[in-house]
DNA sequence: ATGAAAGCGCTAACAG
DNA sequence: CTGTTAGCGCTTTCAT
């Protein structure tokens, strides 16, 4: 069961390991004839060149890595909310890997904790991946930022906070996407409009707060006391924030969430105050998650381009991938990916009056 | 930039490349003292074993793999319902890894496409991973199999359908789970009971219909036509099955649906009804999804142990860890982990009558 | 267009 | 207890 290495091959097709290598790796000056002969013997004999030989001896590793924040996906992972966000990443990632013949890894990594340097020097160290993608928070990470560039590893940013300069980031305008569904809303003919927060750890929450708040600033639209509640991403915390919302002596007719888990709990907070959505109460979401088709009446959300913007990381990254120190660095790419406003059945016109 | 190497660590500890290595596994046969120099050097160099190096020179890799199939776990990621059920796996192997210093990857096989001998055996060849873990349904494929064999692979199946001995099974009684469903619905003191199926190429959904219809056989209760409905774990094949069930001239008063999204659309089909849920009608699903949280009432279901299943999977296959070829093949085990009732708002005993 | 030789960074056998 | 010597399977030079 002795693994068939480069030297069967080359054996068998009559060449140098040297040829053989060529072959495997698509490089030019092998004769046709060459190249089928290998082929033929590499196809018999069932090789697959070593992993780990190709990245000891070479400059590539093959492997592409995400970091991922360790407490905040385990809590998502075990509190089985929303484990979604990484897996759409994961699978644009993924699918790019399989087209290239790369691997991917995801690593959890304690992204504030004491030891970060160590940890984050050590995967990179014993990994060498030919690139990393960084999911947030973790790509506002100084000290991540800081290792990254000193182990000479590319990475690209997704969806970062701070926008400095450091590395290729891919993102979409929360903003944009914030204040465009507050306008669908405000199109529809609300005034009087709630907002719910996301999770105060990710900088989207933020961005899609401004959002809300400059479309009713643009559009002459007050904003009372009250209208804009905490949430934390989290079923409950809509829901807890829709009733108090919903209680309000004058409440809003609309409701943007700013997640479809919070948004469902609207939803349900408004069944169990007997008012119809969006008959009595219009409510949006956000993410055109799994779940946003998970009620009556299905979510009017926004979609994010994840799956493009980690495939778009994982090219970016396969593209220049090499850990060749002459190469120049590449440039600093900032790819801005369009948002998508999905209007579904959960928002309509107010009622009359 | 030259990466730190054991030479680096033994020339400033001023011992031999040897006893860095015996320190970095521990090893014994190292005293105290050197063992600390050791320590000391590798910390204010930031050393870290490459990977590469590891695996090609030793017989371990430190990488566990999960094999996944490719089109229905694509299916799954891309139509955003229930990419859960990897996720859950990956949390627990995740887990393990990461104590015990693995790396974990996630690899699509075409499970039954023409080339799987080839896919897989490359995937084998170049990886070498330390064990693999098989979820269903590619752990019941003759080939995939035949090809870890053949490596002499070490790998565990995870709730395999077909139980004949072929290496290490986790499970779990999907058999029993449904007749515990079926049988805390009767308890409630329901006598009709709607069944809703899950997707057939999954073992499981057969399981599940087969503890039903027992538990209903052995309270002496029929299953009048129409009673059990196909679905394939969607929520909307939910809705439509438990509109058909819940327009039936004498309709059930509980439905058991073999899914948390299926669930999840029996009651919002059944609010469309105008039936309240439990008042009008009972429904259970299955699996403790999060998916299983998000509505009012929220779910009474079965929690099945995935992620033990696959922390477990883990441990045993770094335990076991070695590609030592000497070591006597670990003895089949068969595991068969616990299920649990979970029993939230949505069930409760029918209106009186 | 092809090949020979020299490592990549580590662990596995052995010596001492 | 510690160190020496070979490779692991490949890619890189550098010849030819």
């Amino acid at each position: 069961m002795a693994a068939v290495t480069i030297y069967d091959v080359a054996a068998r097709a009559e060449v140098s390991i040297k040829t053989v290598s060529r072959v495997m790796n698509n490089e030019p000056n092998v004769r046709p004839a060459m190249r089928e002969r290998v082929l033929e013997a590499a196809g018999a004999l069932g090789y697959a060149p070593n992993l780990s030989a190709r990245s000891l001896a070479g400059s590539r590793s093959f492997v592409i890595a995400v970091f991922a924040d360790a407490s905040l996906t385990l809590d998502h992972w075990r509190s089985e909310r929303g484990s979604d966000y990484l897996s759409r990443i994961q699978l644009g990632a993924t699918l790019e890997c399989r087209e290239a013949g790369y691997h991917l890894l995801v690593e959890l990594i304690d992204h504030d904790g004491p030891r970060v340097r160590q940890e984050v020097g050590a995967l990179l160290a014993a990994l060498k991946p030919d690139g990393v993608i960084l999911t947030p928070p973790s790509c506002d990470d100084e000290i991540v930022l800081e290792m990254l560039d000193k182990a000479g590893t590319p990475y690209v940013r997704l969806a970062p906070e701070k926008a400095e300069a450091r590395g290729p980031r891919i993102h979409t305008d929360d903003v944009a996407a914030g204040r465009e569904v507050t306008e669908h809303l405000i199109g529809l003919g609300h005034r009087r409009i709630g907002f719910i927060t996301g999770d105060s750890r990710y900088g989207a929450s933020q961005a899609r707060r401004e959002g809300y708040v400059a479309a009713m600033a643009a559009h002459g639209l007050a904003i009372e006391d009250g209208w804009i509640r905490e949430g934390d991403f989290t079923f409950e915390s809509g829901h807890a924030a829709a009733q108090a919302l919903l209680s309000l002596p004058d409440r809003p007719t609309a409701i943007f969430a700013s997640s479809d888990e919070m948004a469902l709990g609207a939803v349900a907070a408004a069944g169990e105050a007997d008012i119809a959505v969006p008959g009595g109460v219009s409510v949006a979401g956000f993410d055109d998650s799994p779940v946003s088709r998970l009620s009556r009446p299905q979510l009017t959300t926004v979609r994010q381009p994840l799956v493009e913007m980690s495939s778009l990381a994982t090219r970016m990254l396969i593209g220049g991938a090499s850990r060749n120190p002459s190469a120049e660095p590449p440039p600093p790419r900032d790819e801005l990916l369009p948002f998508a406003l999905i209007h579904r059945a959960s928002t309509a016109p107010p009622a009359a009056g």
